[in-house]
DNA sequence: AAATATTTAATGCATTTGCATGAAGATGTC
DNA sequence: GACATCTTCATGCAAATGCATTAAATATTT
């Protein structure tokens, strides 16, 4: 492989990462000024709502929305402090437990959105023209294939 | 505007998120694995060493690097402390002052890019086809642009 | 079934970040 | 030039994150 990448190839790697804090950032102010959670909190509470019975293993949470493990457990201590969700005890697998989002969970999500939403078309689909927004998703959609597996570096993954 | 985001939207965004954050933690992880420091000093340096006598403004550094005005100042203690960057008074504001890189400094900006380009090319080049940087370059470009000045929603810029 | 290895989740501790404030110099106004 | 305002930078404190370790349960091996 090829070590030094060329200009170009830095240069979208570059702008990948401010367009997406950029975004982000954006994003993230507008939940603030509407006094909402953040949108780690979003993640977990979508998930859960499109999870059969609106609930998830932490374990799945993790891997869904790359979370590492003590990130997740402590994202979902204060979400159950804030009553958006419940842990509960894992029927089949004694050490692991379940996540169910309560009915304050789901409303908070659909709150969350009304504001998330918006924001996405300001700070995203505003921005683009039309079939952009296809073109981009594929291009990003190749930086998220794993790599074809190269023997001699196994890929960690977190 | 309209306010609810078409699905293409919301997956490229989506995307964004996603694969900006992997390619990220593969590099970080490759820097750290190499006992080096993390992006953030990388930008710093580079930065430094492009700029005229390898010296800028604190304020500077937060305006290109998107930092808050308090990451910066302690990122600066940081490296500082590490000896990669001096602070210097300000002649011309009294109030300020200049960063400068030492020699260590330069040092650490070549060393880091040997671990540092290579990541680039295996997280992000080696995925695209030929075109295809461009391509998405120039519709993260997009992404990057100044919103057209709205009225009565005065965009807060951090 | 006993021993070993792996998976799942929590937590103590250090580092980093975010927020709010403060200090000190510059700029603008009258 | 005195006064109010804005800019630049640091910092105390609270919250979040990263790292390493531990505990408990399951899975695998022998």
């Amino acid at each position: 492989m090829k070590r030094e990448p060329a200009e170009e190839i830095v240069q979208a790697w570059a702008r990948l990462v401010r367009a997406a804090q950029t975004a982000q950032s954006g994003i993230e102010a507008a939940l603030k000024q509407a006094e909402l959670p953040p949108l780690a909190w979003y993640d977990v509470l979508l998930e859960l709502t499109r999870a059969p019975d609106g609930m998830l293993r932490p374990v799945e949470l993790e891997r869904r929305l790359l979370l590492a493990q003590y990130n997740a457990s402590r994202l979902i201590d204060r979400m159950a402090r804030a009553g958006l969700v419940a842990r509960r005890a894992c029927p089949e697998d004694g050490r692991g437990q379940l996540v169910a989002i309560t009915d304050d969970g789901r409303d908070m999500q659909r709150r969350m959105w009304r504001v998330y939403g918006p924001a996405i078309t300001e700070y995203v689909g505003a921005k683009l023209g039309p079939g952009d927004a296809r073109r981009l998703s594929d291009l990003l959609g190749k930086l998220l294939r794993e790599a074809p597996a190269e023997s001699g570096t196994p890929a960690e993954h977190h």
